[in-house]
DNA sequence: GTCTATAGATTGATAGAC
DNA sequence: GTCTATCAATCTATAGAC
């Protein structure tokens, strides 16, 4: 088996096995298992089983953020090229739009379980490891929010984000509920992908912008 | 020791460690010292590990729902009185004032992450005990909702009701992580509690109600 | 009810043959 | 690069003395 093809076969196992069961739910037995590859692979490949889970995140975060970043850069640049700044509704279609893609595609597996966990965890060493990723990101996209938003204090910016955040969260786990198994009824919308990108939209627009 | 002073010292020890490393991540031992106990006796009160986290969900969430289902009978009653529908606001008002106030007190410690937590987990033993305990009262609130939102099919409702309880579980990570330890700075907000709450209500209810 | 001691299984990581 | 074999540590759960 082909280097590549051999490490890929390991990311794929892991990212499903630590998305259904957590990082310390999961052992390196099950998911060599999985890959059909030796058990002493995973050290040999990654060098730990921490270095593995950073694997999983990277290979999904570095190309999605790369295309929140471009997505931004372009909203901003059809502004200036207007003279305008930047309204609520691009920022939050540029963050909101790949996002929520990406995330449904099948390839994805349990990427989109992994990172809603993980956002939820202040602590830890695995957290430490994703923090790099994700704030840049995220300092960008307020930075153009407060020209945007300049009636309100940056501390109540960034909490909408933050609330925008969690809405998107739970729209990802909403269709992919539906998507994948078992949830609680309530919590699994029947719509289609379109429809929800849409109602998500409208909801966070609504909820940055108000009074 | 007494006993129920026994079983709360291993419910506060188990709570911290759940909410700091999750389920698998912690050991009985680890639990059972920071509790001054004996390693055997969390098999003695609770039966095993899997008990012993339903036990720290329940001790919380029971009188927390008990309280969330009295908000909103008081608001349908009221609204009953008058002979109108209860407002989206006065709805959303009943369901997120006490779970965020009830949250953010020290003694509910790490329960916020822990539910987060399982709130993104769809799958596994854990989740399916807590359902019970989340499905009927979401049931409860939707009632209301489709009749106070009667232009929105009730998918479109119950989306909305998801995502804002997402921007509620963020909200609640904002002001835990600045009483808590470190964060990413960005998702932490410098806003006081009575703050957060009135964005909070003011976002989901713009959320809900919008077009 | 609380304790010690331990069974029995599983873990992450590594050494060394091929 | 892939394999087997194994180490040393850790885990949950339980048995039995007090």
């Amino acid at each position: 088996m082909a280097v590549e093809e051999t490490k890929a076969n390991i990311l794929d196992a892991a990212e499903s096995f630590f998305a259904e069961a957590g990082f310390h739910g999961t052992s390196l037995r099950q998911i060599t298992e999985r890959a059909g590859v030796n058990v002493a692979s995973v050290n040999y490949h990654f060098g730990s089983k921490e270095n593995l889970m950073d694997a999983v995140l990277r290979r999904r975060l570095e190309p999605l953020n790369a295309i929140r970043f471009a997505r931004l850069e372009a909203v901003k640049a059809e502004a200036a090229e207007a003279g305008e700044t930047p309204s609520v509704r691009a920022v939050m279609i540029a963050l909101i739009d790949p996002t929520l893609r990406a995330v449904v595609q099948p390839e994805f597996g349990g990427f989109s379980i992994i990172m809603g966990r993980i956002f939820t965890d202040h602590r830890g060493a695995i957290m430490e490891r994703v923090r790099p990723l994700i704030e840049p990101l995220l300092a960008c996209y307020l930075e153009v929010l407060y020209e945007a938003l300049p009636h309100l204090s940056r501390e109540e910016v960034a909490l909408r984000l933050r609330m925008s955040l969690g809405a998107l969260q739970h729209a990802i786990h909403a269709v992919r509920g539906h998507l994948t198994d078992s949830c609680p009824r309530e919590l699994v919308t029947a719509l289609p992908e379109e429809a929800v990108v849409d109602s998500l939209i409208d909801f966070v627009t609504r909820g940055m912008e108000g009074s």
